[in-house]
DNA sequence: TTTTGCGCTCCCCGCCGGAGAGTGCTAAAT
DNA sequence: ATTTAGCACTCTCCGGCGGGGAGCGCAAAA
């Protein structure tokens, strides 16, 4: 792999061009050539100076020419230079300042909140939005309840991390009693609650074999009924931690042979696995993240570029959101997007403990 | 309008005509001609004889040429004079009602269910998959709880149709004692088990006026905290019944014009009103229903069709499939599918009882 | 170092013309 | 009265051709 290019390495004045040049082709998406950026740059350069500047560009792997007479087109790699040395960021429109924080104002359930920002940041750029939720090895096991459906139903019910809920039927082998179903809840409410969950399904079992001789039978069967509601319940959602919204916002410009490639990046977001490892890569570096066309290594994502954001509470980051778009996309209005709704995201968390 | 066709209103030559030729085109998506059909249709007749007879059938509306030499295509009134009186469908292939009965196996909750059903439906179909989820209408509250979870803090539990479980965290003004939710609960499901959730919100108003006097005054502040539970518990979820899946399927054919449309119709699914109130035409007629091109009032779904089916259990039907895809599908083998899956689907609610 | 001038390459578009597929019509055949 | 054969006609779909336009690279001049 050929390095990236510091923007120490270029004169002002080809960095200057190559500026213009990116942005002249972000804006109308053709290939840019000599007397077009002549004409648009200030700098009072004949179109064949502006040629010997553009032949160096692609020279180091910044500029590409679809064909030998086509003008030229960022690379990745120059899309990066752009984007890390180059890019200018907007102010941000106070409208859509004011309406992002309308949105997520802190006053529905987590899901809901989470929903609402994908989607926001999917009307707001006209790209695909994307929220991961909360890791779940983060829940920390607050309160569970039992209620007795019937004879031998069981509704379990957790209550994690202040707000959320799940709940689990089960059937078990035998009855247990109302007061049965209380003790236990009392005696697993002292020692877990606070505790995380993949903790407390770890070490359940562990409890209840020390616990062997201390309490009595029924004691036992009803937590190893527990225990079975944990697996469940920490099992069961390795799939419903991403949510996605205005994919259709990419089929706007999409055209022949590139339907081929929308498909399998569409199917790559219902499978979710690649997507999500690569949020995954950048809910540890914190701030904006933005992986560019293929070298992110995933290979539906050529010719795609994802900017991405944590979001946190206390400090303490808790997922990550962004927006999917093709590489030639208007970085320097998608960046402070992104990065504003992932701060307003993290304040509504904020605010509803 | 025109009014349909009815199959006696044809000759038996032209309708074996007719149905050879939507076979044909449904195979290879090309207009078809008088030579092919002459070659393929064991009838000797000559191209000319059979132009003059599609010459008829285009007259009627059943077919239409693209362009004055270009062969014959099926128009939606000639879809749908195939489909009602002219199909012969498939025996399924049993690999694949193994298939189904075995992804449909009653293990998982309701919901679970209905998504491996959605997906089951586009795969084998590979076509667009959608089930419309039991309407909330119909559910029937069979007990309800609460959990207090701080002081002013109470989780409200409502089991709904013996497996469904909904829970809402209510802010409320005052405490409320563990023994005075106890009392509450214990109050309102005496009174309100077995009742319809609409029934319940509608009258707990009235309940508690008609017990203002025979009551405590904490027993009353406490019935209406239960209605504020019971009005977001039933308004909460008037998008969240429809779930699709495999629409990816349906960018495979799609060709430059197709791609607006195909995005429209990506938009609606999202939108999911429409799609909705189509479905909803579908839950009164009992059995296969088929709505074809733009007969269905909707325009987004020009050039499409959807085959539908709803699922029942005892009798009572809870709800809709069904698969949306092209109009030019295989209708026989689709119908056969979407028909079997909605039989599975309610044996799998069923068996869960 | 920059500019000018020039020749060259390639895309795009419109045009033409022929092949292929299919139609409609008329007149002949059954 | 049907059915068929024959025929002229219409359209689409290439492939080739050619000019215009955009843009490049190179070399020589400024």
């Amino acid at each position: 792999m050929v390095p990236n290019i510091d923007s120490s390495q270029l004169s002002e004045r080809s960095l200057y061009l190559f500026k213009s040049l990116v942005e002249h082709f972000i804006e109308d998406g053709m290939p840019v050539g000599s007397r077009t950026l002549a004409r648009d740059s200030k700098l009072n350069l004949s179109p064949a100076t502006i040629r010997n500047v553009m032949a160096d560009l692609e020279d180091l792997g910044l500029l590409d020419s679809p064909h030998i007479s086509a003008g030229r087109v960022p690379t990745a790699k120059g899309y990066r230079l752009f984007v890390d040395s180059l890019l200018s960021v907007d102010d941000l429109n106070s409208k859509e300042v004011d309406k992002i924080a309308r949105e997520l104002a802190p006053k529905d359930d987590v899901p809901a909140l989470m929903q609402r920002a994908s989607s926001m940041l999917s009307d707001i750029t006209r790209l695909a939005g994307v929220v991961m939720l909360p890791r779940p090895e983060q829940s920390r096991l607050r309160q569970i309840e039992f209620v007795a459906l019937s004879a031998r139903r069981i509704l379990v019910i957790l209550v994690v991390n202040e707000r959320e809920v799940q709940n689990r039927i089960i059937n078990t082998a035998r009855d247990f009693s109302p007061s049965e179903l209380r003790q236990v809840s009392n005696y697993l409410n002292e020692i877990f609650a606070g505790k995380e969950l993949n903790y407390v399904r770890a070490t359940i079992l562990d409890e209840l074999e020390k616990m062997k001789e201390q309490v009595n039978q029924s004691m036992q069967a009803a937590i190893a009924m527990a225990q079975t509601a944990f697996d469940t319940a920490t099992a069961a959602e390795p799939d419903d931690d991403l949510l996605f919204s205005g994919q259709t916002n990419l089929m706007d410009a999409a055209q022949l042979a590139d339907i081929d490639k929308l498909k399998k990046l569409f199917e790559s977001f219902n499978q979710k696995r690649d997507i999500l490892h690569l949020l995954e890569q950048a809910i540890n570096a914190s701030g904006i993240q933005i992986f560019i066309g293929e070298e992110s290594g995933y290979d539906v994502l050529d010719n795609y570029s994802v900017v991405t954001a944590p979001y946190e509470v206390d400090g303490q980051i808790l997922g990550v959101l962004g927006v999917i778009g093709p590489t030639r996309m208007r970085y320097e209005r998608v960046i402070p997007i992104v990065d504003i709704t992932a701060r307003m995201l993290g304040c509504a968390l904020n605010t509803k403990d």
